[in-house]
RNA sequence: GCCGGGGUGGCGGAAUUGGUAGACGCGCCGGAUUCAAAAUCCGGUUUCUUCGGAAGUGCGAGUUCGAUUCUCGCCCUCGGCACCA
């Protein structure tokens, strides 16, 4: 017998697959494909526990699958371009090139130590040109659809170092280097019209069986559709302005209209008014994200204008408020304090008048109604309900052209631009003659200078750099100036996928292997990308549908999204400095027990609080794994048992755990993906069979089932120990070619069956009852029990439920 | 603030369709082995207990013969909120 000695096997095996090519894979129509991914790395340096979680749940899918027979595609690459290369840049006077190639080394190199069953033949790296040119083209495609529009868009602006900051490098409002207060600023940036896709987005859902409702459910929360009325109200002095509500009922209940700081009303208001110009100064200092927004203190400011109300004719005053977000709606909106919360604090603040228009419970002069009801004090329209009102109100602003039925989106366009350096350039020529112009596909990629200098501002080398810039218009050959702006960097995971497929196809964005692989069978990937990443690449994934680039119309089958590694009760990241390096683990007990332990410390969607202790516990599984099979080996010496006449009830027993665990290390890999459960259950198979100590043939074949299927199951997880054993067991074959166990429905044949009793859903007895037997009979014999008989003795049965195969309770009284 | 999760022994977690709460593992306790220790192996381990039992799954109600599971209201916590990836 040989001692476990986890760095030789593990190496030994990894030289194997990598001779045999064992996950290298080609479109095989003989064979079903499933192609199983988790979201590609950003890399930022070392691996983490939160990549090992990621990267081994796949990697357990994948050679599960592949011991199904099937053709598995489980690709690598990695999401390169990114903010941290540029932090990096600075902080180490090193190209963000630089930084980011030698951090995908070390990745690589970890990688592979872990064993992933990854055909690195189709490794990428999306800041190449051979990958971002065709983004670039896509972009160009969607240019002269009209599917990209170039807009005004608020930035957070550093005033000191003269740099567009990112939300995360806003601190408490001020800059992350300088200190400096932020403020917003208003630049032209490029959108995607993902609006368009907004209605196929949300319908899609009902049809995504494979995601989480929870997903699903936040994503079409997101998108956020609603019907209103777009109602347009005539202001004295400055015009109309529009205004979409979803509660028209509550019109008769308007007392007041607000307008964002950015919006033409209030820019007009602050004129001729330093004290508002003021407020509007205050206002774009103040943080515009969501959270934000919602949270700050409600300020306001009168603008001196008034609207009239529609209906009633009456003069409504026109405040600009904090809190009305400029990229929502119209910009402006209708306040009923009566019935609206936010509505209701601003009034009572500011001394609006408060009016009660829907008949619902609550106090107004506590709070909002915020129910729907029966309209009052609502002139012809009393007494009418939601729909009435609607419906009513509707007709006439229809009839009267100053409104209309809307359908609105909280979804937003795609702000693609980012005034960073590290990203890939957007292939856009500015002409002072012909405008805005595409780069012509010859001319692509564009390609970004990789030997940059970063200064202390981290401001983007290539906005100085005239080689760059400088160029000549497509169109008219005039001098002419780049775009310097690069896309955000989601515009290269959402279709990374795809790419995997074929990733040196030179003819074009994909080829016609796409089709073959995709859509994606089973994704995974950190619940923290429920919204934003995975609602652009669905996107992303239509628009590559109507460009006839693949034939799907959503790109992932199977959404597996993985919890936090949590350490210290905070995300594990690399910014706060909470991480766990895998090296160190590897290095001592060993890839297998890392990915063992990684699978059985939580279930795969929870969140998973990290702690060192317990690795220690997988280790020792891995190594009475080992000492129980060679011992075994050693014991059977090279014969194969078969069983032969009947069994004994101890046999029996055993053989029945044994398909027992198979079927449910089945199901729970490949049903339910809870791989944690599944190890579990291998432990008490393991647990189970080491005490079966039966040495005549047919105990000794029961054990070379037993082991031979054990370690076969294992092999997902530990596949460098299983691939061991199982050469250790006879075997000349590579043991993720193996199919994996089958289920013995003679061995699940139970004669007798343990059921509870209980008395009044309390446990008083258990009893061995025979799988044939009658309700009457399981029943008679559960209240002959002696126990039982004492909590029922001198009180009156009022009924009896049976459950079949589980339990009878006893009601008395 | 809004949207979506989570809360079960000392700890990670299990209970798959409303049916035995605590599987499996960690830790701890006891024993074997050892000159000794580590490692390993065996046994025990929710709490309280008058040893009959009783209580118990964040808190408070409800539905049910029966609730960790369903409903309502709270509390705490994690993720996302459009320029971190």
């Amino acid at each position: 017998m040989t001692t476990y000695n986890p760095q030789q096997v593990e190496l030994h095996a990894q030289k194997l697959w990598e001779t045999h090519k064992s996950f290298e894979v080609k479109a095989d129509d003989s064979r079903e494909k499933y192609y199983c991914l988790s979201m590609f790395p950003y890399p930022s340096g070392k691996l983490h526990m939160g990549h090992v979680r990621n990267y081994t749940l796949s990697e357990v899918i994948a050679r599960y699958q592949k011991m199904q027979g099937k053709n598995v595609l489980q690709p690598i690459g990695y999401d390169a371009f990114g903010l941290p290369a540029e932090n990096a840049a600075i902080k180490h006077k090193k190209a963000p090139a630089e930084w980011t190639y030698a951090n995908m080394q070390e990745m690589t190199a970890q990688f592979k130590r872990l064993g992933f069953a990854f055909d690195w033949s189709r490794e990428l790296a999306t800041c190449q040109p051979d990958y971002y040119r065709w983004e670039q083209w896509m972009f160009v495609q969607l240019f002269e659809q009209g599917l990209v529009y170039r807009k005004d868009s608020v930035v957070n602006w550093d005033p000191v170092d003269q740099t567009v900051l990112a939300n995360e490098q806003v601190i408490d409002g001020k800059g992350w280097r300088s200190g400096a207060e932020v403020i917003r600023k208003t630049i032209p940036q490029w959108f995607l019209k993902i609006t368009d896709y907004a209605e196929e987005l949300l319908e899609s859902l009902d049809h995504m069986p494979g995601w989480p409702d929870s997903v699903k459910t936040m994503q079409r929360n997101w998108i956020g559709k609603s019907k209103g009325l777009e109602l347009d109200f005539q202001v004295e002095n400055f015009g109309q302005i529009s205004i979409y509500t979803t509660r028209p009922d509550t019109l008769y209940g308007v007392s007041y209209m607000a307008v964002a700081p950015e919006h033409p009303l209030a820019l007009q208001a602050a004129e001729n008014n330093p004290e508002m110009a003021t407020f509007l100064q205050q206002c774009a200092k103040e943080q515009s994200n969501e959270a934000a927004m919602a949270t700050m203190e409600k300020k306001g400011m009168y603008t001196g204008l008034d609207a009239t109300h529609p209906l009633t004719g009456k003069k409504v005053p026109v405040w600009v408020a904090n809190f009305v977000l400029m990229t929502y709606g119209t910009g402006a909106v209708m306040a009923v304090p009566g019935h609206d919360q936010r509505d209701f604090e601003f009034a009572q603040k500011y001394g609006l008048p408060i009016t009660q228009v829907i008949d619902a419970e609550g106090d107004l002069s506590t709070a909002a109604i915020t129910e729907k009801g029966v309209l009052i004090n609502s002139e012809t329209f009393n007494g009418m309900d939601f729909t009435q009102a609607f419906e009513a109100m509707a007709k006439q602003f229809k009839a009267d052209g100053t409104g209309r039925v809307q359908i609105n989106y909280r979804l937003r366009d795609w702000g693609v631009s980012r005034q960073r350096y590290w990203g890939c350039p957007i292939p856009i020529i500015y002409c002072d003659d012909c405008g805005a112009v595409a780069v012509p596909a010859e001319q692509l990629p564009v390609v970004l200078p990789e030997n940059v200098e970063f200064d202390e501002t981290g401001g983007s080398p290539i906005k100085r750099m005239p080689e760059f810039y400088a160029t000549s218009c497509p169109k008219c050959a005039a001098p002419a100036k780049r775009e310097t702006d690069t896309f955000d960097t989601f515009m290269e995971s959402s279709w990374y996928y795809a790419r995997y497929t074929c990733p040196q196809y030179s003819g074009g964005m994909l080829s016609e292997e796409a089709d073959h692989w995709l859509p994606v069978d089973q994704y995974i990937g950190g619940i923290e990308h429920a919204i934003l990443h995975l609602l652009y690449a669905r996107f992303y994934h239509k628009v590559l549908r109507d460009q006839g680039l693949v034939k799907s119309d959503e790109p992932f089958v199977n959404l597996l999204t993985q919890g936090m590694v949590l350490k210290d009760g905070a995300k594990m990241s690399k910014s706060k400095g909470n991480t766990v390096d895998p090296q160190d683990l590897i290095e001592q007990y060993g890839a297998d027990t890392v990915r063992l332990f990684s699978m059985f410390a939580a279930p795969p969607e929870q969140s998973l609080e990290w702690s060192d202790e317990g690795v220690e516990g997988a280790a020792r599984y891995l190594n009475r794994l080992w000492f129980q099979v060679t011992t075994f080996n050693e014991a059977a010496a090279g014969q194969v048992f078969s069983l032969t006449g009947e069994l004994d009830k101890a046999q029996q027993a055993m053989r029945l755990k044994v398909h027992q665990t198979i079927e449910k290390v089945t199901q729970d890999i490949g049903v339910r993906q809870t791989f944690n459960t599944a190890i579990a259950a291998m432990m008490e198979l393991t647990n189970g069979i080491s005490k079966f100590n039966d040495d005549s043939n047919n105990g000794m074949a029961i054990r070379q089932e037993a082991w031979s299927s054990l370690v076969k199951m294992i092999s997902p997880f530990a596949p460098h120990m299983a691939q061991a054993l199982w050469a250790a067991m006879g075997h000349s074959t590579i043991l993720c070619d193996e199919m994996w166990p089958k289920v013995d429905p003679a061995a699940l044949i139970q004669d007798e069956i343990e059921m509870v009793v209980q008395v009044n859903g309390k446990l008083r007895a258990k009893l061995s009852v025979a799988a044939d037997a009658s309700k009457a009979e399981i029943e008679a014999l559960a209240l002959a029990d002696e126990n039982v008989q004492k909590f029922v003795a001198d009180k009156t049965i009022r009924k009896v439920i049976v459950v079949p195969n589980r339990l009878i309770n006893v009601v008395v009284s």
